[in-house]
DNA sequence: GGTAAATAAGATAATTAATGTCTTATTTAT
DNA sequence: ATAAATAAGACATTAATTATCTTATTTACC
């Protein structure tokens, strides 16, 4: 019960654009060695990004990404999802049909309300706030190393 | 990011035991049938919890499982992390060292707050609350039938 | 337009975790 | 002693995750 790679790897590629602002290109490169991650993953997971137009993906020399909506207006549950789907925790959540009861089982109800507390926190957290206080992606603007990993 | 087979089935067995009182003798099978486990993924579900000593096994003929504690004393969260490990949502809260800033990282701050909500909701829910309300686990006295999966 | 830089898209491989099954050993009621 | 019941651990299967590789497309710049 842990986000995976991909989860973590989005949020901070996410966090990244956020700093530098809605509308910031920024390369692929540059995400990819500030963020850590590894670079034909971060591909793959920006083409979800991309598909869910929280960014948008500019080829070519001198392309990258950039944040589509304002930072203020993608919580980090969006991000997450994106990533790994709708969270329900528990199976019966998310199909009904594999428990016979669902409506009035207690356990069922008990998973119920962890997974919408959980999806309560982290839909109240925007990449603006995120971004705007100290965190592990590192954002100063720094000069890049030229040692590519392309 | 969703509870394991194992853990549901944990669930399930737990709840079935606690429903029978602290004490009583529940055969293996009696378990697998009702609560739909396959016989020999729950010997080793009943491994762990008899580990952490949630349950006393019993061998032999006229054996099996027993809850030890009283339904009162374990929380819905025991059973969980007995068999998942302890809830931890996001790699940085588990390992402080895999994020350089921990204590101050923005994103840091929110994971470390929804996995205390959740692990409060969680352990705020004994096996005595969930066997006396109806759930999915059939519970009652009824006859079992004779086709055995062992 | 041509060229090179940058990312896209999808296939494939490697790794890990989860699930389930099988075999042999041990315990215990009778 | 015997048979019933579970233990313990090895093994197999499946699925998900993570990562990489190859080929294709886009676009800035000459």
């Amino acid at each position: 019960m842990r986000l995976t790679r991909a989860g973590e790897y989005a949020v901070r590629c996410m966090v990244y654009l956020a700093h530098k602002g809605q509308g910031v290109l920024i390369s692929k490169q540059e995400i990819c060695e500030r963020a850590d991650i590894p670079s034909h993953f971060l591909a793959k997971i920006a083409q979800e990004l991309a598909k869910a137009q929280l960014i948008i993906i500019r080829q070519g020399p001198k392309g990258g990404y950039y944040l589509l909506p304002q930072p203020e207006d993608v919580s980090l549950l969006q991000v997450v999802e994106v990533m790994i789907g709708e969270i329900f925790l528990n199976d019966c959540i998310d199909r009904p049909q594999s428990c016979t009861l669902s409506k009035s089982c207690s356990v069922h109800r008990v998973w119920d309300k962890a997974r919408n507390q959980l999806r309560e926190t982290l839909g109240a957290v925007s990449l603006a706030e995120l971004a705007e206080k100290e965190s592990c992606i590192p954002v100063f603007p720094a000069s890049i190393s030229s040692s590519s990993q392309e």
